[in-house]
DNA sequence: CTGAAAGCGCTAACAT
DNA sequence: ATGTTAGCGCTTTCAG
């Protein structure tokens, strides 16, 4: 084994208590003892085994931060901050891939990792509100993204609706009549629980333009493939839509490939924007137009509430923070130039 | 706390080392017996104390994965496995994001993680063999990617030259005579150490084209951006070139946008390969002709055998370890249908 | 300001 | 086939 806190205490003719007092700084240490103990760490090379301070203390200083994948770069994106900033306050994230599969996501809702995290981060898919509140453990949770709302937890997102809005209004300003959604699911017309959906179709009507289900198109998942399987269809159609509006990037950009592989130009023919402002949106041809959510700040917030809620700190409530998003137009709305 | 093993003791009227062995399978028990036990667990829920058993042990039960970004769906996708994979061996997996910082390389490779991670799967960009060779602790480590050779630790990569060797193959099979590389590095003419650069110039030779330097851009990075700017200095060049190959995917997409940009035509005027086939390639337009390395392979491999270390069972064959490759000709070079 | 000692939950060596 | 027990390294209460 390596070095561990009685070496260091042999060495600098202290007790244990004094030693993890110098490394935790809980209580106070005399100078001169603090320094033959410091000097006694640096000569010995220590550094404390986890392991038993997490048994020691209850906690295993691990939080996961569970996504549907990670190959969804808006998800590689917010992770790689979730990481650093769960870094920066002590704790080690592991990622949990759901892949969107109602079972994973429950199993992880439920406490599969109990006794392994000691908080969860997670963006739900297929999980719905009565199974966030019906949860099997009180393990800390937070919750991200528009899959679940109104349940007693943290909650960090967009304000779907409006960002949605503000995605088709920049459509309608552009002239487009015939706007399309890629992206709804099933079941989604009573749950009202699809915001973004939602944000459509009150764009429409403030517009004065009618809702037509043949330009809604339901996807199996939300990833490219999806997003060219459905493009077909509506462009199938007697009367293709001029505009579409994709739930996420990536079902935007399947759009555009599928306009493309027909032969129609972007944005002549249709106008294509997304939400999620993934990098990749920026440098393909033509670039996409797309909602930015702040992922940063989502993945900021969401890693210090549930750090404050596994420390005990008094939060108030559960707190539902929605946070800032921005329009940015680029070729796929405006084109080239 | 939750439940431990001394309350399914009590419950079942057996030893805790009984119960351990029914959870853990070391040493048979008997029929009847374990049946009281499972059933104890059943009802109490009993899940092991991670942290209990990683201190008994000596091993946390954590292994890493160290890249540059995971915001390169390359990486990203080599993840999702490793993820997956390590789970199965029952270990979990945490990111370390290197930021391609010769910094945070140093600190991994020494040992930052000691006492976190049991050992260490590693991608490096900036630190080389000597710094490999010097390294400071006896962590296990297993190497990916093309980065350092020859070390005394298990390497699993593709034959970065022959598939480099394989992709400007393909380009002069279409007639290119002009083909440029992007994705050199400073000091790669001395170090020799830079396999895809080797197998640009192999390939080259053996078709009986002049290697010109100033066909080969250095970058300071391997991203989307700086296959664009590479391109657009490329493009100004009094004889342009016919073909790029760029050192991965990520590059190739930024050369396309940059060829998209100045008005060219891909593969008319300019054919472009990259290295990766990660996903996004298979989208754009045109979609990314690339060389495919069997990303599932390299990332199972890596954990096995990084597991098979850990648990110092006699892992014998090569060190390094060939995955396969193959070429995915796509419209960037063969052009559309 | 410092020390002694209990005990977190588990595994494995040693008994029976 | 099962039981007993030491001890992994640490934090923290209780004494001084």
């Amino acid at each position: 084994m390596g070095v561990s806190l009685k070496d260091i205490a042999e060495r600098a003719g202290v007790s244990l208590a004094t030693v993890s007092n110098v490394v935790n700084g809980y209580r106070p240490v005399g100078a001169q003892t603090r320094l033959r103990v410091q000097q006694a760490i640096d000569e010995l090379g220590y550094t404390p085994n986890l392991s038993a301070r997490h048994l020691r203390r209850g906690r295993t200083g691990l939080i996961a931060l569970a996504i549907p994948e990670l190959t969804n770069p808006y998800f590689a994106e917010l992770a790689e901050i979730a990481i650093r900033e769960a870094g920066r306050l002590g704790y080690t994230l592991v990622m949990e891939n759901t892949a969107a599969a109602y079972e994973a996501e429950m199993s992880l809702l439920n406490g599969a990792q109990r006794h392994v995290i000691d908080g969860l981060v997670f963006s739900p898919v297929r999980v719905g509100r009565d199974e966030v509140l019906a949860r099997a453990t009180d393990t800390p949770l937070v919750l991200i993204g528009e899959g679940v709302h109104d349940a007693p937890y943290d909650h960090i997102a967009i304000d779907n609706v409006a960002a949605s809005r503000s995605a088709v209004r920049h459509l309608v300003a552009l002239g487009r009549r015939r706007i399309a959604f890629i992206g709804a699911r099933h079941g989604d017309e009573s749950q009202a629980a699809h915001l973004r959906l939602r944000g459509y179709r009150a764009a429409l009507a403030e517009a004065g333009l009618p809702y037509r289900p043949e330009l809604v198109a339901v996807t199996a998942q939300f990833g490219r493939r999806d997003g060219v399987r459905a493009m077909r269809d509506l462009l199938a159609l007697a009367e293709p839509p001029d505009a579409v509006f994709g739930y996420n990037d990536l079902i935007a950009i399947g759009a555009l490939r599928a306009v493309a592989e027909a032969g129609g130009r972007v944005p002549t023919d249709v106008a294509v924007v997304g939400i999620d402002d993934i990098e990749e949106g920026r440098f393909g041809t033509p670039t996409l137009t797309t909602v930015a959510p702040d992922k940063a700040e989502i993945a900021r917030q969401a890693v210090h509430r549930l750090v404050a809620r596994i420390e005990g700190a008094a939060v108030t409530g559960p707190l539902t923070v929605q946070t800032p998003f921005r329009l940015v137009p680029r070729e796929s709305t405006t084109g080239p130039g």
